[in-house]
DNA sequence: TATTGTTATACTCTATAACTATA
DNA sequence: TATAGTTATAGAGTATAACAATA
């Protein structure tokens, strides 16, 4: 007999992206909990932890980090832009493109999100080996790329 | 100097959640784009996909097992009723719940929609190690127990 | 001609609150 | 009283097509 995980022949991945998805509300939700304060969508901090770095991006480059389309980010952008966390400001080497650039409001927030997102983070690793959360990596790497 | 990866001290695992759903959103897209001929949304797959082991379940199971609320599921599930693809059936234990029974039709679909998942599994961890994969499943549980 | 990003548009996703039926 | 699920409602997420500006 095999377990749940072994099913069939040799080493058949079943049940990866289930979980995944499973995993990817799961977290939304408990970081727009911890949140609640700043009042903020998944998506708003999915965006604002991608700038949280400080560095400007463009909008097709959150846009790529983030996973959506440019069109997606427009709306988000423009709540962001509206509460005064961010700015868009032409670029001046590609005059189609916006370069993103953070208020010190909106960097506080962001830093926020990214703080809020390394906590859930160290929490759910904090008993696991450095070897899982590197497989983790790899595989969320290897989804990606066959899914451009 | 320390790279953007080993910002601060010991194995900080930074990174984990931001990628998550980056890959999330990939897949997701990709999926719909594999099962476009069946026209479903990424919320239809996700449900169909889990019913798509044969066994009936009831809605707040499948909720549970999408990440989602029942009150989110409840349109998805119209949809999916109204193509024919599952019936509610009053659970004769607890008249309270409903069990979600596969048609032949929607079985065909559920089964299209493992199928496609699958796939884009295989094709990730072709070439990734199993400790890889199993370390990938233990930070996903992780992420989820945190996060309930 | 091709690309960046927005606008217009159309649905889907998501959840809270109120409700019904059952436990 | 508590729970399962729906309905009503409101707003956010998603993308396609058309467009303007720039490359």
């Amino acid at each position: 007999m095999l377990s749940e995980n072994e099913q069939s022949s040799v080493g058949k991945p079943t049940g990866l992206i289930l979980p995944l998805q499973r995993a990817t509300h799961a977290t939304l939700r408990l970081l727009a909990a911890r949140l609640a304060d700043e009042n903020l969508t998944p998506s708003e901090i999915n965006a604002l932890a991608n700038l949280a770095d400080g560095r400007v991006r463009s909008v097709g480059e959150v846009a790529a980090l983030t996973g959506t389309k440019p069109t997606t980010l427009t709306s988000v952008l423009d709540r962001l832009s509206g509460r005064g966390y961010l700015r868009r400001e032409l670029d001046p080497a590609d005059r189609r493109s916006f370069l993103l650039h953070l208020s010190p409001e909106g960097d506080r927030v962001a830093r926020l999100a990214r703080a809020a997102i390394e906590s859930i983070e160290e929490a759910a690793t904090a008993s696991l080996a450095q070897a899982d959360v590197a497989g983790f990596i790899k595989v969320l790497r290897a989804l990606e790329e066959v899914s451009q």
